[in-house]
RNA sequence: GGCGGUGUAGCCAAGUGGUAAGGCGGAGGUCUGCAAAACCUCUAUUCGCCGGUUCGAAUCCGGCCGCCGCCUCCA
């Protein structure tokens, strides 16, 4: 069973044919840097990070490119309001991204063009598409001519005399024919940034940065284009529309993917609404792995509720996950002398046939246009095995259990790579792998020292001093270090 | 008005013809000095409502109701 993905444009699963065998050229509609990202734009970010990292996983080479949007009105505006130039302000904004894109685990693209950088390859585009006379020059601005585009409307499902005509700024109406025609390069007001061009100074449209982009670095019909739902229409049907008028005949993108929207307590985020919620703002509060379960657990296409409880939810979801990885490097720690020998019991074959077949259902459920959230139920299911099974290992250590254990963390990380969980930060919340064996020449580690705690807390249970023992077990909590009693004693972790 | 989506337990959420995954929360139990972690049992005879097709439907068809998004910048 093959990859199947949901396209847009025919509004079926289809079957991933890259238009290369073995490897997938992508790109997604990344940020306008005007200001910080909100939880909003994260959930699409982080969606398309979780498809290319499966399509990885699943042997593809994949080449994903996401452009920066950085001139625009929007960054003119705020840059006013700033006081700083537009430059700066996209500068500033951008670092920002990347920043949040980095804390979060997010796989930085292989290429991320700038709008900037390419004016000169949409000017070629703009040219080309008024010389066919797809697209036509008034008062300074260039417009796309809708009507010179038949299949206009084909990826939105939308039929344009049906639509509502709403209010659209006044200049910009005068100077169009049609009031779908959308701009291609728009002229420059005093104090904006410009470029020159055969129609005088201006700036391009939004729409074709993408179409210009994409297709420079990507070719013609490359494989999947992807981005929120909103961007459907007009943005996606714009890029189309330009796309492939200016190369007719020819497709411009084979698979059309979209992320579902985020709401904040069911309703949409808006600035009129005040309920807008920056990334920032949910990182200061939530580890990232937080944030990606939260939207791991929601189909990618489906739209996704976003709120206090839902983080505390997943949080704790993640937890979970996260202690049963760590009772299994716990007891492997226990176990590090110990020979790996075959399973010989019936019991730990069964438990290898069934974490090698959770493997297979995973990657069945993310086949099915990467459905994550039944993909995590088929790990919620392995994690439950695989406790039940370190309980059975520590009361009677029967030969195979190393084996049977290493199995089990190997495909535990594996699936839980495959998803981009723990990928972020460099230890997982206090894994005993992550803060073992680093001896310092001068200062004691954070090892020794609890090593030393503990067996001082240990002297004081078994004089029955739960007094002490409950001191050190509370002062240790407040500072981070969760102390868990077990029949071999005494372990700890880090808490998040 | 047009287009699209959606309605599954207290909450979140998979499931598109074969008899309701998973997570959170809750109840009880096991283990434990107590905690924590973990395990076991229970927590939707039923999938917005009404009809229809079928041996069989949450899944298909028709109608109705509710919610949401897009149609203007939006991930």
């Amino acid at each position: 069973m093959g990859l199947k993905v949901y396209n847009t444009i025919s509004r079926k699963k289809e079957d991933l044919v890259p238009r290369e065998k073995g490897k997938i050229s992508m790109y997604s509609c990344g940020p306008t840097v005007y200001n910080f990202i909100h939880i909003g734009n994260a959930r699409t970010f982080l969606n398309f990070d979780m498809i290319r990292r499966y399509l990885e996983f699943s042997g593809y080479e994949v080449t994903f490119v996401q452009n920066i949007t950085d001139v625009d009105d929007k960054i003119i505006n705020r840059a006013r309001e700033e006081g700083i130039t537009p430059e700066e302000l996209a500068e500033k904004y951008l670092e920002a991204f990347n920043r949040d894109m980095g804390e979060m685990g997010v796989v930085p693209p292989d290429i991320t063009p700038k709008a900037t950088g390419h004016i000169g390859d949409m000017l070629k585009v703009i040219e080309g598409l008024v010389a066919s006379g797809a697209a036509y020059e008034s008062d300074g601005d260039v417009y796309f001519d809708v009507s010179k585009f038949p299949g206009y409307g084909e990826l939105s499902g939308r039929v344009l005399d049906e639509q509502q005509v709403t209010s659209q700024c006044g200049v910009e109406m005068e100077r169009k024919k049609n009031p779908n025609d959308f701009a291609l390069w728009k002229s420059s007001k005093p104090g904006e940034p410009y470029w020159e061009s055969p129609w005088g100074p201006g700036r391009p449209g939004w729409h074709i940065e993408c179409s210009a982009m994409s297709v420079k670095y990507l070719g013609v019909d490359f494989d999947i284009h992807g981005g929120g739902q909103d961007l459907i229409f007009p943005h996606h049907e714009n890029e189309r529309a330009q796309a492939e008028a200016y190369s007719p005949g020819g497709r411009f993108v084979k698979y059309w993917m979209h992320s579902g929207m985020l709401n904040i307590d069911k309703e949409k985020m808006s600035k009129s609404l005040g309920n807008i919620k920056s990334l920032r703002e949910v990182l200061d509060e939530y580890k990232p792995d937080v944030i990606r379960m939260l939207m791991l657990g929601t189909h990618y296409r489906s739209p996704l509720n976003f709120s206090d409880e839902s983080l505390v939810d997943a949080k704790a979801s993640l937890e979970r996950l996260q202690n049963c990885i760590f009772n299994l490097k716990d007891l492997l720690k226990r176990l590090d002398g110990s020979k790996v020998s075959m399973a010989t019991i019936d019991r730990e074959t069964e438990l290898i046939d069934y974490v090698n077949n959770a493997e297979v259902e995973f990657r069945n459920h993310m086949d099915d246009d990467f459905n994550s959230a039944a993909a995590l139920g088929v790990v919620f299911n392995l994690v439950r095995e695989i406790n039940a099974y370190i309980t059975e290992a520590e009361e009677h250590r029967s030969p195979g259990a190393k084996l049977v254990l290493l199995e089990s963390e190997r495909i535990l990380e594996k699936l839980c790579g495959a998803l981009g969980l723990f990928q972020s930060s460099p230890e997982v919340a206090g894994l005993p792998s992550a803060h073992a064996g680093r001896k310092s020449e001068t200062a004691p580690t954070l090892d020794e020292m609890m090593e030393l705690i503990l067996e001082v807390r240990q002297r004081a249970r078994e004089r029955k001093d739960f007094e002490s023992s409950d001191a050190i077990r509370d002062g240790l909590l407040k500072l981070g270090i969760q102390i868990e009693d077990g029949r071999e004693g005494s372990r700890w972790r880090l808490e998040r």
